[in-house]
Formats: structure tokens, C-alpha cells, sequence
DNA sequence: AAATGGTATTCCCAGACAGGAATATAGATC
DNA sequence: GATCTATATTCCTGTCTGGGAATACCATTT
């Protein structure tokens, strides 16, 4: 992966903020909705463009689709996602974030990574 | 300095050549083309995209402009940098940069640190 | 003052991209 | 099949940006 596709990944703050909340795990797009507090097509417009740049990767789990870091990442990518981390550490618009994470974790007891059943999700909402 | 605004200065690839190639030290714009083989817009309108984000710093030397990193980096711009570094290690296309870099240091005796004399710098050419 | 060398700026164009509204698609439920 | 929820895509617009040609600017030398 090149390194400054990396970077051209990480040069706009949706998108920092969506990598910073999906290092705490894997996310639906309806749970970014209510953690970023940004509107449904910026989100999924710009989980599209990591998607396409292998900065994220994606599956669908019945109705709606998780996304998650590379299972696999490259050198750069694992470096400069720790670096991202690091950096971000101490800022508080992004812990906002977090905070808005954990609320939503506490309330929802969806298992986003649980096999996905046969047929069904058995659950008509995401949360 | 906004996190951004860091990556929004290594998203683009000539950028990231100066960048790597200003960690060894400090340099003027000519020896920026000599190394990265770049016209001179190319790098000067670079080198003051570096300039306004605070990437980089510049002094006039005499005839010509010296561009050196940051004397004291932000926190975040000193993890970015290092990873940065530390990324391009092995990558071919900016080890050939610094290949250059060292054969224009052994054909050019110009301290780009030494002090300004008052009047006059003593030399007519850069190198 | 004129000439010269080094650097920055302006003007142009083409492409990328962010944002939002509206619409389309896919899967699940009824 | 109709409906509903979740997600993706299309269309539009404004802004930013990269590249190059030409030109302006600044300092030095003659």
C-alpha cells in the first residue's frame, strides 16, 4: 500500500475520527452515524473511500454492514495507525467520541463480530 | 498544529520526497531540484505550501533561501515525521533522493548553516 | 545602472474532492 | 409482494489543489 495513499486517507477529520473510533473495534455504519453525530451520506461516503483504499474493510451482517481495520495491515499502515492513536491521545473533540462509543456500547448489546445466523439477524433494529 | 493539517502536507508524493530528504538537513530550493530532479516551480510552490502550515522553515541566505524542519516541532509533527521516516526505509524511489543528495554534498562545499557574512556571501552560484 | 542568478508569484487549466438532497439498492419482516 | 430499515450511489455545486508557462521579485556582481 502506498504511503501517501495513507495519507490522503488521513488528511480529512471524518475520516481521522472514523479510524480513531474503529480502533476500539468494529462498527456498523448506523452506530457511526450516532457516534460522529454526522449524517448518513458523509459517513458511508467516506468509509466508501477508505474502503477503496483498503484502509478499512468491510462485510455485510444481515441488514447492515460492519466495518472494521484490516485484519491483515500493512507496515506503514499499522505504523501510522498507532501514530494517529498517539497523537490523538490527549484531544477532546475526539474523546467526545469515545464517550459517545461507550454510551452506545452500554445500551447496545449487539455482538458485531458474533456469526452471522443462517437465515436471519433475528433483530429487526441495530440498536 | 492541527493534526490535519499534517497529513494534508504528506498526501502529496513530491511533498513527501522534500520532507524526507530535509531530514538529513537543512537545503536551498536549487539543491531541492538538483536531488528530487523537479522544476523549479514544482519545488518552490511546495516548499511554501510546507512553509505556510508550518511544516517547514526558511531563511534568505544571500542570494538563496535555505528551508530546514521546524526548529521545535509540534508533538504531533515530530511522531509523523519519525514514522515517516521510518517508513520510507527501504522504499527505492527515495533512497535514489538521498543518493543524490550525498553526491551534490561531496561536489558542494556550502555550510547552509554558517553564518551570513555582512555584506556579501562570497559566492556566486549555489554550487 | 545593467546584468545575472536564485526564488516566488501569477495566471491558466484540469482533476479531485467534500457536502447535501434525492434516489437507488439490498436484506429482513410482515 | 409490500413495507421497512440500513446502506450506497447519483447528481449537483463550490472549493481546493497540482502542474506548467511566463513573469515578477530580490540580492549580488560587474
Amino acid at each position: 500500500m502506498e504511503l501517501v495513499t495513507i495519507y490522503q486517507c488521513l488528511c480529512d477529520l471524518t475520516r481521522l475520527r472514523l479510524l480513531h473510533v474503529l480502533a476500539q473495534g468494529p462498527l456498523c455504519v448506523c452506530d457511526f452515524q450516532a457516534v460522529l453525530a454526522e449524517p448518513q451520506v458523509k459517513i458511508s461516503k467516506h468509509l466508501g473511500y477508505l474502503r477503496a483504499r483498503g484502509l478499512v474493510e468491510a462485510k455485510r451482517r444481515g441488514n447492515w454492514v460492519v466495518y472494521a481495520l484490516p485484519a491483515k495491515p500493512s507496515a506503514g499502515l499499522r505504523a501510522n495507525l498507532a501514530c494517529l492513536q498517539d497523537c490523538l491521545a490527549d484531544d477532546p473533540r475526539f474523546q467526545r467520541d469515545l464517550a459517545r462509543l461507550r454510551r452506545l456500547e452500554s445500551t447496545c448489546a449487539v455482538d458485531k463480530l458474533a456469526p452471522v445466523p443462517a437465515t436471519s439477524v433475528g433483530r429487526k433494529r441495530c440498536c
